[in-house]
DNA sequence: CAAGTGCATTTTGTATTCAAAATACATACA
DNA sequence: TGTATGTATTTTGAATACAAAATGCACTTG
């Protein structure tokens, strides 16, 4: 049997799945808001499939921590609080330094240039006035990072703390528009891993982690 | 899967929790074998209920990494490759130093207290020859710890790459016998709590992890 | 006017039904 | 013999149907 033919089942996808995505990145991108419910019937018209794949979808998003459900009363869209806030960013941090430590045992010199050509990516969507591109560039950067650490559930944890605090950040970035310590801070990370120096690189993330906190707080407290 | 799954129909909990809990429990203790298929109407019949419940059980089995869902071909118990345990505990050490290292600044006398309770749970435990009485107590015991650190996310991640490796760690307590050095390490433990020092713990802790690998990966390496 | 009360409406929870894909197995054919 | 092929059966995917709980609101009553 060809690989073409295999390919064609590859990008068949259950409903569930479609529903899950289309609704996680309406979620991420800020489309719907912390707080607003997920009313079965009204997102299963809105998609034009029945109640039962936007079930499976909420349940997904539950687990992901997007989503919350009280029995009997439906879902909405998760709110984080100031504490969760703290808390997610202790264990990225944590995280972070172990992934810059594996990264730098690990990585080849493809996912090197790859990180390169993702920063220019991202100084170049800086120049232009597309947030989503620049959100994107940014976390496209980041997830290069994750990769080279060569461990695929540290990436998922990773990249499930990070995808909590997306829908904030999306409105600090389109709030700010100085985006010269970015670019900066990335150029210090792949100069030092360049020079394959953990800790320097640990430093940089943290400091980089920090830069965002203050912003995605005050966004938080203006919650109702 | 062993004879009866037995719904616990007491809390008032929608279907779909008391099949995610069944199930999840029933994986956990070994009871459904990694690579054990999940078919619906199977489930739904053993337990009394539709098929509905028994999906959206399936999809939240799914997110936690317990099970694995094939599209059209359905879901099975999700099985570890050495691999993956060796990204687990790399993630898992990481997050017992963080875990440590919070519960030091931030544990409360009472708090102290319950782990030591929580030891003499376990010790006693182990003088009887029920086994999984004394996974429970160890875990008891471990959980008194993220509880100390009091980041709420934490715990859940822990808890979840912890619950990866049960119902392989089941096997292996069950075939060992001596226990007196998980004892001695418990106490250890508690003795640098005592004091605040988080290095002396977290060096414990790592020892404490570490001696599970072997005996964990030999299991995994047994799985057909 | 405030606090219930009852009833219609909305929404979730669960079961059932129908459709489509995967699987197993028997049969035909080279 | 062993490799296709067709067909019945099983199993999943999705829609629909029905039941139960929550919600909103007019209306009553103290």
């Amino acid at each position: 049997m060809s690989e073409e033919l295999q390919l064609d089942m590859n990008s068949y996808l259950p409903l569930r799945d479609v529903v899950f995505n289309t609704l996680r990145n309406a979620i991420l991108r800020g489309d719907m808001k912390p707080g607003e419910r997920l009313m079965e019937m009204h997102l299963a018209n809105k998609l034009g499939v029945s109640r039962t794949p936007v079930r499976e979808a909420i349940r997904m998003l539950e687990q992901e921590g997007l989503a919350v459900t009280i029995p009997r009363k439906g879902a909405q869209v998760a709110k984080m609080t100031e504490k969760d806030l703290q808390d997610v960013l202790e264990i990225r941090d944590s995280l972070d330094e172990l992934a810059v430590a594996m990264a730098c045992e690990r990585m080849t010199e493809e996912q090197l240039s790859e990180l390169k050509s993702a920063m220019k990516d991202f100084e170049l969507a800086t120049k232009g006035r597309n947030v989503r591109k620049i959100c994107e560039a940014d976390e496209a950067f980041h997830n290069v990072i994750y990769k080279m650490a060569d461990n695929p559930k540290l990436e998922t944890i990773v990249n499930n703390l990070r995808e909590q605090m997306y829908r904030y950040r999306y409105e600090y970035i389109k709030g700010n528009s100085d985006y010269g310590q970015l670019v900066q801070e990335h150029a210090a990370i792949i100069d030092g891993f360049e020079r394959k120096d953990a800790d320097y690189v640990k430093d940089i993330m943290h400091t980089h982690l920090e830069n965002q906190i203050e912003a995605v707080r005050q966004l938080i407290q203006g919650q109702e």
